[in-house]
DNA sequence: AGCACGCCGACT
DNA sequence: GTCGGCGTGCTC
């Protein structure tokens, strides 16, 4: 018998060892070993075992290392096939399957010491009144942490000890669970009533379910999806909903069907919908009933104790459901029937590190090796996923009408180029914004009014010579920000004092202006013209305390807060009924970007903050200012006509070859020496075509500075290349990394479908 | 990652 | 002659 193994060191791949005769038990994917590696020892996990090796001269594993399989099988294929489809070595694929947390053997339950009562054996012995008082609370709790006994009776341990000693109670260490929502009050919920669309939703999902989970009696047949022929991914939904339509209660009903056939479910939400709201939705239909089961929570902001025991839950088969973010995908769980997606076309899901993983990508990858099914979901799908359902590969499910029959908000597009000619000028509010914002004020509605630009103002501009204050390491202007008076780099976090003149030498002028518009500049625009409103904005600069996110939500649900401005954060997910207005101030900026993605990225931004308007009984509308009123992602999006959109940008990705109709790698030159990193592209560049030479399928742009020419002072040049084919791609370049020469202080990153462009 | 091997400059 | 500089290369 053969093992392969990844270790724990940068080797870039796999090593196969054999298993010696009396360990041949224990080996299984997933065991941790220790193996000789040249003449030192050193820690690996087992991926796969085999009857044999390419290799010849194996060395025997040493010994297996006392820890149980912390992987399942198949998150280890799913590591396996990140490393290649990613490009990347194996042994960071691994490590990002396996966080730290839970590898590391430091980290462990939580042990506090309990006080527990004892049976009592012959009589009681004499107690003084203070003993007889501390009995009296252990007999009531039965056991309770030592320190919690001390404070509520004001006792010593010597005291509590004493009693130890007379046998009437024991002091014993228990493993305690954190639990990061101990202080939550959940109450159940049940199912809520679909309608048509909904129920017919739930229908297909459970229907796939049901050809996925092998039947006891139908062992022994050959299943009859498993006949060649069958659709590509037949498990694969896309649950395109509108903004209000009720996904979620889609999403729930499915998960019970999983729990009902005995298999687990995992969840996937954008970091920022991992609210306390989304976490109890889920907590409080699974909390009683009987399919009552732990739902595990995993996101970045876990301490590694708390991962640690979320991620043992899930491993132990208590938890059955894990909600998290992206990482989720690797969950431990155990024969998942159902993988979910929620907002499927949401960046977030890509990693923006090595491995540069897709967790919607990879949700499709594993529901295939599972099997289980899966089931992607948004009201704005990306182009992808919409094209794979029209290309068959998904099924699409459809939901296009909110609950309750609530009709969609009305969205009205202003033109701001009428507005800048009657006002001249900044202008920041258009007579129909600001006639909409009054009138809600006065009939006590709530607004929300979006601006996808933190900071005051965009740039520190000199009217007299135009210098624009530029960040020293970045390519990039200052935003300026009110408080503390100070110019921010949003790219490296860079900070200047305001200059009190111009800096330019050969200028000087003292009146400074401030060019272009942030958050706090609307928030204080909005202060000026309505005295009386109550304004809270909410951005990063405002969050920096974790609280403070569920304490202006709190007090804007509670209706304290008559307009909340923000950024991105409060586009998506939010649920206020009394929100009946939304005004986007400026929709264009995401529009503009170098970026194929800009257009699909505007329309899912309007159509996702439209859809905070008008949850409750009145009808909501949508004021969308823009420059470019007649953009299709803006007119589209005012029509709430997703597939209008995609119809034509799909001719545009189509006739340009970009995704879906190919897959990018994008290979990034990064150096602190701008001669060199030009250089060492163009170098790149020729080998490439060496090494790719007779690849038909392939187009290759560049290099070119990239759109964000300097960052963090590290000078950047793209290179872009497009393929039908990315696995076999991503297998040539892989080879072609291993022997590549770089200079010491230039460094090369590949990322496969990359998100972000800049 | 380590730890070899290997081929050129200043020391006992 | 040898000690050691860190540039390539291998580890099942």
């Amino acid at each position: 018998m053969v093992a392969r193994v990844i270790l724990e060191v940068a080797l870039g791949r796999e090593l196969d060892y054999l298993v010696p005769s009396e360990l041949e038990g224990q080996i299984k994917p997933g065991t941790r070993v220790e193996v000789p590696l040249g003449r030192r020892k050193a820690f690996g996990l087992v991926t796969e075992v085999a009857k044999d090796s390419p290799s010849p001269n194996l060395k025997p594993i040493l010994r297996v290392v006392a820890t149980p399989s912390l992987v399942t099988p198949t998150v280890l294929r799913l590591a396996r096939w990140i490393a290649e489809y990613y490009c990347c070595p194996p042994e960071v694929a691994f490590r990002s399957v396996l966080p730290g947390a839970v590898r590391h053997p430091d980290a462990d339950w939580r042990r506090r010491l309990y006080v527990r009562l004892t049976p009592p054996q012959g009589p009681l012995p004499r107690l003084s009144p203070r003993q007889k008082e501390i009995l009296h609370v252990v007999e009531e709790r039965r056991a309770l942490p030592l320190t919690e006994l001390q404070q509520l009776t004001g006792a010593n341990v010597a005291t509590i000890r004493r009693l130890e000693d007379k046998g009437l109670v024991e002091i014993v260490p228990q493993i305690e669970e954190r639990d990061p929502w101990a202080r939550e009050q959940i109450l159940p919920t049940t199912p809520l009533t679909l309608n048509e669309a909904q129920s017919q939703a739930v229908r297909a999902i459970v229907e796939a379910l049901d050809r996925l989970t092998p039947r006891p009696a139908a062992v022994s047949d050959p299943s009859p999806d498993a006949r060649p022929g069958a659709p590509a991914s037949p498990g694969v939904f896309l649950l395109h909903g509108v903004t209000g339509s009720g996904k979620t209660e889609v999403y729930l009903q499915a998960i019970a069907a999983a729990l009902e056939r005995g298999r687990g479910a995992i969840v996937l939400v954008p970091e920022i919908s991992l609210t306390p709201q989304t976490v109890e939705r889920f907590k409080a239909r699974f909390c009683t009933g009987p399919l009552r089961t732990l739902v595990a929570v995993l996101h970045s902001h876990l301490s590694a104790g708390e991962r640690h025991d979320e991620w043992h839950k899930i491993r132990q088969g208590r938890a059955r459901i894990v909600i998290g973010a992206r990482s989720a995908i690797f969950a431990p769980v155990q024969n998942p029937g159902l993988i979910i997606v929620d907002e499927e076309h949401e960046p977030t899901y890509k990693q923006e590190e090595a491995p540069r993983y897709h967790a919607r990508d990879l949700a499709v990858v594993r529901g295939r090796l599972e099997p289980a099914v899966v089931v992607l979901g948004s009201a704005t799908p990306s182009l992808e996923s919409y094209h794979n359902a029209r290309q068959g590969k998904y099924t699409l499910l459809t939901l296009p009408e909110r609950v309750d029959a609530r009709k969609m908000p009305r969205v009205r597009v202003v033109d701001m180029r009428a507005a800048l000619r009657s006002n001249r000028g900044v202008t920041m509010f258009s007579p129909q914004l600001r006639e909409a914002i009054l009138q809600r004020l006065e009939r006590g509605e709530q607004v929300i009014l979006f601006l996808n630009r933190r900071g005051y103002a965009t740039a520190l501009q000199c009217p007299k010579c135009g210098f624009v204050a530029q960040c020293p390491n970045c390519s990039v202007a200052f935003t300026y920000h009110r408080a503390g008076q100070r110019l921010l780099c949003h790219i490296c976090g860079e900070s200047r004092t305001v200059p009190a003149a111009c800096p330019n030498p050969r200028c000087g002028d003292p009146a400074i202006r401030y060019a272009g518009m942030g958050t706090q500049r609307v928030e204080e625009a909005l202060l000026r013209l309505f005295p009386t409103a109550r304004v809270q904005r909410m951005d990063s600069d405002i969050l920096q305390r974790k609280e403070e996110y569920r304490r202006i939500l709190g007090e804007f649900r509670a209706g304290k807060i008559d307009i909340l401005v923000g950024t991105q954060m409060i586009a998506k997910g939010l649920h206020f009924p009394n929100v009946t207005l939304v005004g986007i101030v400026h929709a264009d900026l995401t529009l503009h970007q170098p970026d194929f993605r800009a257009a699909e990225r505007t329309f899912q931004l309007l159509t996702q903050v439209a859809g905070r308007a008008g949850r409750g009984d009145i009808e909501g509308e949508v004021i969308v200012q823009s420059f470019t009123p007649y953009h299709p992602a803006i007119q589209y999006a005012r029509r709430h006509d997703f597939e209008g959109f995609y119809e034509q940008e799909i001719e545009f990705r189509s006739q340009l070859r970009y995704p879906p109709f190919t897959r990018v790698a994008l290979l990034t030159v990064r150096g602190r020496n701008e001669e060199k990193v030009r250089f060492v592209a163009s170098h790149l560049r020729r080998e490439l075509e060496t090494h790719l030479a007779g690849w038909d399928d392939l187009i290759m742009s560049g290099p070119a500075p990239a759109p964000l020419e300097r960052a963090q002072s590290y000078y950047r040049h793209h290179l872009m290349l497009r393929t039908r084919r990315m696995l076999q791609l991503a297998r040539e370049l892989a080879r072609w990394l291993h022997q590549v020469r770089l200079p010491e202080d230039v460094r090369l990153t590949v990322d496969v479908d990359p998100v972000n462009l800049l």
